[in-house]
DNA sequence: TTAGACGTTTACGTTAACGTAAACCTTGCT
DNA sequence: AGCAAGGTTTACGTTAACGTAAACGTCTAA
């Protein structure tokens, strides 16, 4: 069962964050928690919401570009002209996900090649030892 | 045939980035180019360290990040703890990579997502206009 | 010989994304 | 009543990765 609400710190902790952290992007306008009393609560939109912002952090983006990513999802856009504005910007952004992806595989491959030559010198010490 | 030296705006036009950028680089000490008088040389190995730079920020990695990746490839290491260790933060790389790729292959579904909900739109538009 | 293109150093300015500290509520134990 | 655990606001501090401007050298084509 997906809990309905949630306090700051429990998302905190649940990602790995500050609650500063948190905060600071409701500074930003990402996320607009209700409040009860002074205190914030989180709905299982608003975690959404960061985790995807989280999850944007972690690929280099900025918070503004996961946010331009996030709003992708809500529909305001009605016109044709506005459809048309938005297929561009998805296909930016897979543009650049995809050079992302590419990089990220020349480097594993550079990492498979260090791997095996840090194991080809272990062995070859081990077989020089018996 | 590839060159064997080149200017700082060479490298920085065809990398897309400032002159001073290079040069930031540099004290940071990322790569160290020859002078003559007091003009900066660069040669093709110190290219290939840019290249790799940037790449790495492509991915969302600190500058630091990336030249801790840059080093992995060079041979400094010589006993079996140094080897060994080398090992283990090659696999702690690839497992941020590996998370990376999945967030990167999260991403582009979303974006399918969203640009086929947009061709939707647009069809039913354009059905409903004949 | 002078203007323009290219390079240099020095140094202060800027932005994003928080960290950190102080001073203050509120709530539930004990 | 008192206090510890959570929350709050306000506001200044910090780091990375450059941008930008000033003031200067050097070479070369007109």
């Amino acid at each position: 069962m997906t809990k309905a609400t949630y306090s700051i710190s429990e998302l905190a902790n649940e990602f790995g964050v500050s609650n500063r952290t948190i905060r600071y992007y409701e500074e930003k306008g990402l996320v607009q928690p209700r409040r009860v009393g002074q205190k914030r609560i989180y709905s299982a939109a608003d975690r959404v919401r960061i985790k995807l912002i989280l999850r944007g952090k972690r690929i280099g983006m900025t918070l503004k570009e996961s946010v331009e990513i996030i709003d992708l999802y809500d529909p305001e856009h009605n016109n044709e002209e506005q459809l048309h504005s938005l297929i561009n910007s998805v296909r930016d952004k897979r543009r650049r996900l995809l050079q992302q992806q590419q990089d990220i595989n020349d480097m594993l491959r550079g990492l498979d090649e260090v791997e095996s030559l840090c194991q080809q010198a272990l062995s070859s010490q081990h077989l020089s030892r018996s």
